[in-house]
DNA sequence: CTTACACCTTGTAGTCGCTACAAGGTCAAC
DNA sequence: GTTGACCTTGTAGCGACTACAAGGTGTAAG
């Protein structure tokens, strides 16, 4: 649940790149795998795991160094994806969003819709049973009032089945 | 979530042993790891797990035979935990729960409480973390109206940042 | 040029709470 | 003795990362 965010100040910014083109890919002011991770809110540990899933496509190494290099639309993608999965959606359904949003723009999006509606539905099962699991903890909680040792703790009778 | 419940009939019966006493250990009737988890909700890999976890004790292996056997006093412990489980307690907090209950009965029960306390926050957290997601997604969801085309898809505009 | 050091690389193992298998052993009934 | 249900151990897998370790690279400053 806890999304680090990790200090990834650019030590030496190119100067004279003002222009900040939304169609960039790679092209125009690389970033390095930290500075993306910045950028899009998750870990550079987090991104290089979707890559090896497949979730987002292999980065380019550029010129002589090692290094991943990341552009615009990478920073896209990610924080794509990481909305999609701050909504709850499992990484699977996040591959099949993005397969929907990489595809032919002229395609329908009802498929969009059954994932997204579909989702919703398992939201819904879960806040209900995390609802009822609530209000039973309460009980259990409140059944003890001044009691003091263990061995009548109205918690633990609960829990061994006393009711 | 689910919790597969095993058919698991006793083929042969020992014949009579009707007293069931409640303080009986092993010495009683003694149970299967099958029909233990039959009496408990259990699966029979969850308490090999649990064992292997130390959260219930090794099981005697009475006789010649290499089978584990259990009493009443394992099932009761094992309906316990099920019950913390079913309450969204981890593991770590069960097994707490379970060194108050085997502790002194004259302890205060006040560790309990703390325990109980700070899990009920944590599913007030989660609760509260969950219901806005639905109301998030549910804008999303709503928001694509009539649109027929990935192109013009809200949901996925709205995952692309789109406001 | 050297040094320093932040950042990157790959690979592997750990988290949680089980679940699923495989290959073989045991027990009770018939 | 033969069935066949049950048990045994060991290992690997799930999801979505996270945490290391050991070493390489890129950049700035001295």
């Amino acid at each position: 649940m806890t999304r680090a965010r990790i200090a990834n100040v650019r030590r030496g910014a190119p100067p004279g790149e003002g222009a900040t083109d939304p169609r960039a890919g790679v092209a125009e002011a690389p970033l390095t795998i930290g500075e993306l991770a910045t950028q899009s809110g998750v870990t550079p540990e987090t991104i290089r795991y979707y890559e090896r899933e497949g979730v987002v496509p292999e980065a380019a190494r550029e010129g002589a160094g090692r290094y991943r290099r990341y552009g615009a639309a990478d920073a896209e993608r990610l924080r794509f994806i990481r909305r999609a999965r701050d909504l709850g959606f499992s990484l699977g359904e996040v591959r099949e969003l993005l397969a929907l949003a990489d595809g032919n723009p002229r395609d329908p999006c009802c498929d969009v819709n059954r994932i997204a509606r579909a989702h919703l539905a398992q939201v819904d099962a879960k806040l209900a049973q995390l609802a009822a699991l609530r209000t039973e903890l309460d009980r259990v909680i409140n059944a003890c009032d001044g009691v003091v040792a263990v061995a009548e703790c109205r918690i633990l009778g609960a829990l061994s089945g006393v009711t």
